[in-house]
Order: C-alpha cells, then structure tokens, then sequence
DNA sequence: AATATTTATCGTAAAAATACGATAGATGGG
DNA sequence: CCCATCTATCGTATTTTTACGATAAATATT
C-alpha cells in the first residue's frame, strides 16, 4: 500500500483571518486584556450611556486613568462616546461587539 | 400613569464573568492581543506538533525571543508543549482554547 | 461675566512588555 | 566521552503601557 500524504489532524480552530480584519482583532483582543478596561465594559453592559464621571467614581483609578482608557477602547472599538453638555455619554458599540463575536465564532 | 423604574436598554452582551474566569479570559486576551504571539497560533493551526525551530524559521524574530512568546502562551493556556529530545513539539491545547470560545459566545 | 463642572490632554514617572545576544542545560549521534 | 543540536533562561537595552497631577478647553450655572 503506498505511502499516504500525511493529514494534518483537524485543528479546533482555522483562524482564517488575515490582514486589516486580523489586525483589528488584535487591536480589540488587546484593549480588552487589561483588567481595568475589562471592569469599563462591563460597568457599561448595566450602565450604559453613563459619563465618565460615572466609570470614575466606580473605579479605584484616577480620572486621567479612566479616560485614557476610554480613549484606548474607543479607538480599539468596544465603545463609543458622545458629547452632552460638558460630559460625555459613553456606551458600548454594539456594532463593533457584534464583529468581534462573530469573528471568534468563525475562527474558534 | 405611574412611573415605571427604568429599564435598562438589553446590551449586546452579557459579560457575566467574575474571579477567577474573567482572569483566565483577561490572560488569554492579553496574550493573544500581540501580532508575533497570534501569527504562532496561526502556524499552529497548520503546524501541529512542530517544534520552537520551525517557528523561528517562519517568524522574523530571534529564536529567545519566540521562546518568550511560547512561554506567554503556553502560561495563558493557549498552547502546550511536549519535550522530545533536545526538542519541543507545540500545539493548540484545544481544551483551554474551547474553553475560551464557549466563553465569548456565552457572554459576547 | 465670573464661577463651577466635566473631561481630554500634557508632561512625566514607574512598571511592564518586547527583543536580542550570550549562555547553560539537556539530549542525541558518532 | 566528545561534539553537535535544540531550547529555555539570564542579563540587558529599548519601547510601550500604565498611572497620576496639573492644566486647558468646553459648557453650564449663578
């Protein structure tokens, strides 16, 4: 019997991600694997539209902390924040998430 | 008409992690939120059972540095490693990677 | 108009991550 | 036993991240 090409055994994941798409999911992977960042997103599940005031008060950083990584989640994605008066609303971006949960659902 | 207590808008996730698993998940974000570390599960998924050589051959860093890397996932839990000879052979630790997306999907 | 509130940004210090050469330790071959 | 191979670890330099006080900018309040 002749030799057989050997098989490689099924993975228990593709990550067929390439490119701009994968460099996004590492952007978003990133941002969320701060355990700081991490309490962000999940403060806002239950609050959302919440001011950053809101995130302070609740977290034991600085508000120049909070706010950078407001700015840090913002830029990879999770949320979105918008302008009220001399505060700022910020929630999830749903429309984000919902890629990123996709994308681990395809790859993984 | 009585006031109705407000209810808060359904997220598009729950995030219903705490302890001990959210640290887990956190690590396993952190870990793979870095381009040379997610590029290594990438060729693992084609490459079971290669070992550190066949990873430093493909990747464009120095072969103590891609060691690192593979200390970084395999502590996350991404990957294992088993020692044959002067070698050691990697590959995905499905069971910990299962993990992880049955995480996401729950809660994302 | 003066003051208060809220948040982003700046400057900077400290900590962590990243990368690499050198080396040690372990195994295999001759 | 000696030498080659392979990989983890050590020491170190560089870069990045994290955190905070101070401040500026924008809006609201009186």
């Amino acid at each position: 019997m002749a030799q057989i090409k050997t098989a490689i055994p099924p993975a228990c994941c593709t990550l067929r991600i390439f490119g701009k798409e994968q460099k996004r999911l590492i952007g978003m992977l990133k941002a969320l694997g701060n355990p700081i960042r991490f309490e962000i997103i999940k403060f806002l599940v239950t609050h959302p539209g919440c001011i950053t005031g809101d995130i302070v008060e609740y977290l034991p950083v600085a508000q120049a902390t909070v706010s950078q990584h407001l700015k840090v989640l913002k830029e990879a994605g999770w949320i979105c924040g918008i302008i009220e008066g001399t505060a700022t609303c910020y929630q999830l971006d749903e429309k984000n998430i919902g890629w990123f949960r996709s994308v681990v659902e395809e790859i993984f």
